[in-house]
DNA sequence: GTTAATTGATTACATTTGTAAACGAAGGAG
DNA sequence: CTCCTTCGTTTACAAATGTAATCAATTAAC
């Protein structure tokens, strides 16, 4: 496992991120091109993120001639687990499930994506547990108001 | 399908949230009691998000006597909502299966978790599409980037 | 009835975030 | 060899966010 620490990441940052993630090497040239397309950001402001960027670690900049070749200083898989990591942190733990099947029933799936959901829960089938522990303190769930434990 | 436009919350303004979602209605007293010990926040700090979500019309505040009875604006379900809608706005749509599976082999279910995501899955089996378009713009996805439109 | 404790409102302030202009060095054009 | 362009860096600044002290009005306690 990587350290990849916690690190954060601000919305707008998160864009230029997906630019890199893609491109895998990018120019700010090219960063600032799709960000102007997608985000109607100037030149400057772009430039900005990236320079915030780098100095956090996020972005490598390895130098080329007189400027940078960008690449991602943190990769796409951890990010996007530490964002959903973050939306549980949020919620009961054990609403958890009932969250995900909220999604599920939401999201536009490929006949793919639904085979690999399927293999996903079947593995899940074989170690669920009967009562997913509450991990919210008395007062912000209701596991804990009704003394029964059930949650929602 | 009620209003409830899309409310920005903030991190710290969600844990007020959870504590009126849960006890329904409250007191600032009963709020701050348990963020002091959940966040180690002084009552003063409590009482400031308090008066910032009742700005922002999250939190209803109902006279009673001289203080307030405190309720929720904003419901726990859209909340959440919209937080996983705001993680999927961040991810290509087509990553979005892959992004739910991590989600399930990670997450700690339950027996009736995993019913219940089986039921949200057999649903989608039916209306399961060939391939998910890709709603990203070039240079910020790999579907784009690569003319077959293979996303990972 | 005066005093002490509550409670909401006001004020404060540092940090982070979004948004961008301006500046300076270095390279390319002619 | 100058001049314009490019790119990174510096500076700017308002709004949002986290964190909290203080103040003022009430109410509860004695």
């Amino acid at each position: 496992m990587s350290v990849e620490e916690k690190v954060e990441i601000t919305d707008a940052e998160w864009e230029i991120m997906r630019v890199v993630w893609t491109l895998e090497k990018a120019t700010s040239k090219e960063i600032i091109e799709v960000l102007q397309v997608k985000k109607d950001w100037k030149p400057a402001t772009t430039k900005t993120f990236i320079g915030r960027l780098v100095k956090k670690g996020m972005l490598l900049a390895e130098p080329q001639g007189n400027k940078f070749i960008y690449s991602a200083g943190i990769s796409e898989k951890g990010s996007v687990e530490s964002a959903t990591d973050r939306l549980f942190d949020q919620i009961c733990s054990r609403a958890a499930g009932k969250t995900i099947a909220d999604m599920i029933s939401k999201a536009l799936l490929s006949h793919e994506d639904v085979r690999l959901l399927q293999t996903a829960l079947d593995a899940k089938a074989t170690e669920s547990v009967d009562v997913v522990p509450c991990n919210c303190i008395p007062g912000q769930c209701r596991c804990k108001k009704d003394h029964n434990m059930i949650c929602h």
